[in-house]
RNA sequence: GUGGUUGUAGCUCAGCUGGUUAGAGCGCCGGAUUGUGGUUCCGGAGGUCGCCGGUUCGAAACCGGUCUUCCACCCCA
């Protein structure tokens, strides 16, 4: 019985189009990375599962993609979890290799991994594809492409600086104004939950704080009182809820409010260097906002953390994030070095360039220009007139059958190819073609020389 | 993982409280038009109604399961 044919869940086949409509953000993304001194590494989509798990919080442990072992896979399950069916506990027994879910920390193993062949400060940018089990909604997927770079090994604040520069311009490269690049820091968190006495419920508290704008006030304060926040906390914590005015205005005002906060006030002095140090070199057409209640959900962030906002016409989710990490790196092994990075989501930046009609016209699939087939003999004279134009750089090809013209001019159309080359008996005896633009429906009689002068 | 939603021709969708042979528009193929596409006209092909099972004399329609789509949570790019 014939199957309907489908992809699994969450993923995608992309089009002729669309395949050079990504291509096109990814050699921009690409560009920008390397002008700032980031160079390609990859690693495989699969890890060892143990390199994983654990490093992207509980929930994070839930949307890894586990494969399943080969061989007799239950051979070596502990009896008792079989028959209590006690699916999370046997997942390490049943499975030692699993989907890559995100770029970051494969990187982190990288680079412990191979630290005697690295000169620090790394940098390195990373396009690969990742795998979540989440389930799909507008703008996300089961398998996605992360584009991230990231430095190692290097505590200096101007790589933040250099990141937020990086954002402004493949953002501007790529035509979309008025993105939004959302900073904070972990260290300003931390002090206000130390503030608040809840140093120890930091996850929480950062969670249902990262909703405000999306639930408000009122739910975010139930949620932390769920969590166990007391309301004497939450009215010292007022002041952040109630934040307005510029980025140095809400500095100012984070100041007073975390003055006794010794990792507090050296959350602010970090946002302090940054903002400074891009008042003499001003972005070209993102706005940096500081925003105390970002959080990003990742755990390993220590410092710096961003997060990137489509223009506000596109109701669309983050298009980017990233972060300062102090310690991933220990995890496997390799104490003080000290990372930071950002990610662009290349299927969201899609929809948003989609959205805005922000493709060049020069972004598309098929060929310049069609020769028409007239048979045989016409066929063979064009072959050296088709070198000719590819030489110069011109997508070009021959219909390969002598099919009826009407049928050969409605593939031109269907295919977009704005230009078409009539060489046919007269064509070849006076050595001049008949040019046809497709868009115009105008032609005129020229020599190959003149031909490819206008195209190339 | 929780709650809801969707599936009928290649695409977008109609199809009444269950009743003969399941429709439309667009697209596709052929012709009008043997060296000219997009417009027009004429003709044609194409569906075991997502899949499996159940109720019924009878199911595209009702029920259960499953897969898929989209949405809200959770979380996140």
């Amino acid at each position: 019985m014939a199957q309907k044919p489908s992809t699994p869940k969450g993923t995608r086949d992309f089009n002729p189009l669309q395949v050079q409509r990504r291509n096109y953000i990814i050699q921009t993304i690409k560009r920008h990375f390397e002008l700032y001194g980031f160079m390609p590494i990859e690693t495989p989509s699969f890890e060892n599962l143990s390199t994983l798990m654990g490093k992207y919080g509980e929930e994070g442990d839930r949307l890894i993609f586990k494969i399943l072992n080969n061989g007799d896979y239950l051979d070596k399950v502990d009896e008792d979890l079989l028959n209590n069916k006690d699916s999370n506990a046997m997942i390490s027994q049943l499975s030692d290799r699993a989907l890559k879910y995100d770029l970051t920390v494969p990187f982190a193993r990288y680079v412990v991994q191979h630290q005697n062949d690295i000169t620090f400060p790394f940098k390195r940018y990373q396009i690969q594809n990742v795998w979540r089990a989440d389930r799909p909604q507008k703008g996300r997927y089961r398998e996605f492409t992360q584009c991230d770079a990231d430095v190692v090994g290097s505590n200096s604040l101007l790589q933040e600086v250099d990141f937020i520069k990086l954002y402004d311009d493949v953002f501007t490269s790529l035509q979309v104004n008025g993105v939004t690049i959302k900073i904070n820091n972990r260290k300003i968190l931390a002090g206000l939950a130390e503030i608040i006495g809840a140093a120890d419920q930091l996850i929480p508290f950062t969670v249902a704080l990262d909703k405000l704008d999306k639930i408000g006030e009122e739910r975010v304060k139930q949620e932390m009182q769920e969590r166990g926040i007391s309301s004497t906390a939450l009215e010292k914590l007022q002041p952040v809820f109630t934040l307005t005015g510029s980025y140095e205005e809400k500095l100012e005002a984070m100041k007073g409010l975390l003055s006794s906060s010794e990792i507090g006030m050296k959350g602010i002095e970090e946002l302090e260097f940054i903002n400074q140090s891009l008042k003499s070199n001003q972005l070209k057409t993102a706005t940096l906002d500081l925003d105390i209640t970002l959080a990003r959900g990742l755990n390993y962030y220590t410092g710096c953390i961003f997060e990137v906002a489509a223009p506000d016409s596109v109701k669309i989710g983050s298009i980017g994030g990233g972060g300062r990490y102090d310690d991933l790196t220990s995890i496997f092994g390799l104490k003080d070095v000290s990372g930071v990075g950002i990610s662009f989501g290349l299927d969201r930046i899609y929809l948003v360039l989609e959205e805005l009609n922000l493709f060049p016209d020069s972004v598309r699939a098929g060929v310049d220009v069609l020769f028409i087939n007239f048979g045989e003999m016409e066929a063979a004279h064009c072959s050296g007139w088709l070198s000719r134009f590819r030489e110069s750089g011109i997508k070009t090809e021959l219909y390969p059958d002598a099919a009826k013209m009407k049928k050969q001019m409605s593939y031109a159309d269907k295919n977009n190819i704005p230009y078409v080359i009539l060489a046919g008996e007269n064509e070849i005896a006076t050595g001049k073609l008949t040019l046809k633009n497709m868009m115009e429906g105008s032609q005129e009689s020229l020599t190959i020389d003149e031909i490819i002068a206008r195209l190339s």
